[in-house]
DNA sequence: TATGAATGAGTGTTCATTCAT
DNA sequence: GATGAATGAACACTCATTCAT
């Protein structure tokens, strides 16, 4: 693929995640997503099969890059309360820098008619190895992977989304949930 | 002139949410509800103005509904543990029950293109009036009644609505992440 | 009838014209018109039998009306300036004054779907028997009545109904078509 | 890329003139045009951007045609007689021979809803010139182009286009109003 | 008489996709 | 590879009209 293509292929992935987020996935069309990515609505079809591939194409991608992320904050000799502190404060910041493509990601997931498969993904899969260790060197409490990232990052999202709460209030419950989850991880 | 038939209402409602479900609000369709509902097409504009409207006030009258439920599960005299546990159950097993409900309703929330409106409902400030008099009895931490709700829900969300996890698996788990929230939460 | 139920065909009548004026025909559909009217849909089936029945029945009424109108102006023993003075001048203020109507008119005999009767009416009628008694006289030149008429009204009115032409400057146009029709028709 | 295809363009044009003929603007649906012109009804989006802009382009277009073709048929070395008569017989049969786009243009000038700009057209400026002119040359009175117009095209039209009197009837009616028109008009 | 509910048939328009170039 | 033309199928919605009360 030469250059020129790369760029067209980024124009409508930045299209796609631009107008899902502003007309839902009910409002992207094609031709409104060629439009706004500067080619024909042929063109579209020259990088994806069709439009649901698509959309799980540009989702897929970029469902595995907040884990990336997280996982290039952490180290592993951190101790508990280190790492607890950054994998949350990452995950908000992730949040806020991304934010059209956290909520892309989310509202994706939470389509049943879209994400219905329960294939792990590889990113997902980096981290339980990580937690099993970190279990492991009794930095955290023992229990079950998919619990820990339940009570670390849901309620991280919660308020990271709120579109109603001020950044500095933000701040303040973020620094405040830090300790609760903490005091609910460490031993 | 004929009255209004309940019976049609409530089978247009039913047939939003099981489309939606099916096929997200991307390919629920007025004719498909119509068709479903057992009604015309036309008929449905006899009760609601047009489609927007008609999801909106769906997803407001279904998304009070789970928080009376939580309230009714309470009472003030229960100490932290029960009262913990009573919720966290009790919001499970609403989801269990209810599955089309609430994952219309978080499908809903989810889309920003919908569900954007920063108005307080009125189930949610019955439950924060709640809260703050356990918190003033000293039954659970003085922590922002967000944060309470935050970690309280988001876990047993990401459990109850898996469906790659099987029931049994998802009560061990649930068992266990109700003592985690518990050591965050209670005194 | 009762003296309730003429209000409301009146209110219908009077929605009718204003609804077509302001959005043609194409636009003007039953409900809307119920609606403007103040009554229900269902209401109107009352009054007329359907639709176009309603369109007809409207058109006839006040098709005929201007020229009751301009002969109830005009006299036997009137000269021939004057008479043609009289008949201009009366037919410009009845547009003036009637302008949503005539407008309705207008627009209804324009439209080759609608008006393609050639039955004469009424109305007319009488104003070709006094054109035969002023012609009888020598009043005015021996012309087809039919073109008596088309060269009177046809000028007047695309004055009267000009909207980009201010009323000061109609007057004066009105003023001197009226001398160069009279030359045009007098002996 | 394929091209416009220019015949396809022709007959929804052909199409959207015969139909509102036939059934008025009220009947004339785009899927109506679409099957008379041989097309899908969506491409007739590609072709104009939505229905009331279609009408006006038709409109436009057709609405220039007559002018277009009286000036054609004067010259400037007629004498008033000549061209009175040139000018009133050419509107006649440019009314003939164009019976159905006429009359299109005629039923849209008269929809308040639809022909409501004041915009002077191209034609009618070159016919204001050409009047001009033969006044300052003494053939025709000088009275204002906006009677000399009305005066000369309504009652033609009227004639014209009026489908209860047969055609050697309307010749005679023709005749006699064009000696009417020239004692109005010539000096 | 009067009405709001109900509807099949239609509206204008957009859709995802394919075709021809 | 890239594109605008083209389209059958679908969309949300409104229509004129009838029905049950």
């Amino acid at each position: 693929m030469r250059k020129k293509d790369d760029e067209k292929q980024k124009n409508i992935k930045e299209a796609v995640i631009k107008l899902t987020l502003k007309e839902g996935f009910h409002g992207t069309s094609i031709s409104k997503i060629a439009r706004k990515a500067g080619v024909s609505p042929a063109t579209v079809y020259v990088y994806y099969e069709n439009k649901e591939i698509m959309l799980q194409e540009i989702y897929l991608e970029y469902s595995e890059q907040v884990f990336n992320h997280l996982l290039s904050k952490v180290r592993n000799d951190m101790d508990g309360k280190e790492l607890t502190e950054i994998l949350l404060r990452s995950y908000y910041n992730y949040i806020q820098e991304n934010e059209e493509i956290f909520r892309f990601v989310d509202q994706f997931s939470s389509c049943p008619a879209l994400a219905n498969s329960c294939g792990e993904k590889k990113g997902i899969k980096d981290l339980n190895r990580f937690l099993d260790e970190q279990k492991k060197n009794k930095v955290i409490k023992d229990v079950h992977n998919y619990n820990i990232i339940a009570i670390i990052f849901s309620p991280i999202k919660s308020i990271a989304i709120n579109h109603c709460i001020r950044e500095e209030e933000k701040l303040k419950l973020l620094k405040e949930i830090i300790t609760v989850i903490q005091s609910a991880l460490l031993l």
